[in-house]
DNA sequence: TTGTGTTTTACGACCTCC
DNA sequence: GGAGGTCGTAAAACACAA
């Protein structure tokens, strides 16, 4: 089963260095304890599909402030703006239950969540390396005239811990983001739908690659653990695991969802 | 502080599907 | 032809040991 990245990233992928602690970062087991996130996992696929543009329990409050400052850096949300008006409903989510959730994370099931204004607000202005980040993107990142984000200088931005969080439970309930749900998390996080595209091919590569060291080390430990996957090669494993969806957009959310499921 | 390894954004090339 | 997929890669951001 799947574990998100940074969901599972656990102390060491946000330990209490830097990142975590110097910043007003949250503690890791807060992005992660379920039942904090009622409303998150109440988020359901097929309804929200078709309330783009309205209000939504789920989403809407908690997004209601954009990140002003990214505004300023390149494409924005393409299509949708400021998510004051979208609010869209807790939609595009997978169903996986809190306890299957806290089951994948365990100590963080445990681990009460602070008001969600106040991850929030840290989210906002993640730590301070992240947030000298911000000082230069707001001098060199901008978009040049051929909507290119690369620059010769600087061309990549961090995304902040919020966003990243947010992206993450929605790769959690589903690999593959439909078209709607781009435009809605888009939107709702300040960031372009060709950037949450771009975002989720590389989370499922980089799914693919810790499938593949997986199997690399059960491979080198003896492998006795071979017996789902020691016939398949990397890619076939994941790709069984997590199909591509061809026609994704022709199929509803469910659909994709329940092949998730069945894994 | 600095050197080095890893992770994270972003892109281009190429492929498949509609 | 366009959209979105994977794969490979560049380079910034980050972590950490020396």
């Amino acid at each position: 089963m799947y574990v998100s990245s940074l969901l599972e990233k656990e102390p060491s992928m946000y330990p209490g260095s830097a990142r975590a602690n110097t910043n007003n970062n949250l503690p890791v087991q807060n992005f992660v304890s379920a039942p904090a996130y009622p409303e998150y996992l109440g988020y359901h696929p097929v309804p929200g599909l078709d309330s783009h543009g309205q209000a939504a329990p789920g989403w809407g409050s908690h997004y209601g402030a954009q990140r002003e400052d990214w505004g300023a850096y390149g494409p924005g949300p393409s299509s949708a703006g400021p998510a004051a008006h979208i609010n869209a409903s807790s939609p595009g989510q997978g169903s996986y239950s809190s306890a299957d959730y806290s089951s994948l994370h365990p100590a963080a099931a445990a681990a009460p969540l602070p008001p969600l204004e106040t991850v929030h607000a840290q989210q906002i202005s993640p730590n301070g390396q992240r947030h000298s980040s911000y000082e230069w993107m707001r001098k060199t990142v901008p978009t040049n005239s051929a909507g290119k984000t690369r620059t010769k200088e600087k061309y990549r931005v961090v995304y902040t811990d919020h966003q990243r969080l947010e992206l993450e439970k929605e790769f959690h309930c589903n690999r593959y983001i439909t078209i709607r749900r781009k435009s809605e998390l888009a939107a709702n996080l300040g960031l372009s739908e060709r950037q949450v595209k771009i975002w989720f091919q590389n989370r499922r590569a980089k799914e693919r690659k810790m499938i593949k060291k997986k199997i690399s080390q059960f491979d080198g430990s003896g492998g006795s653990a071979q017996s789902d996957s020691g016939s398949l090669s990397p890619n076939e494993l994941s790709n069984s695991l997590f199909p591509p969806p061809h026609g994704i957009n022709g199929l509803q959310p469910n659909d994709i969802h329940q092949v998730m499921v069945s894994e």
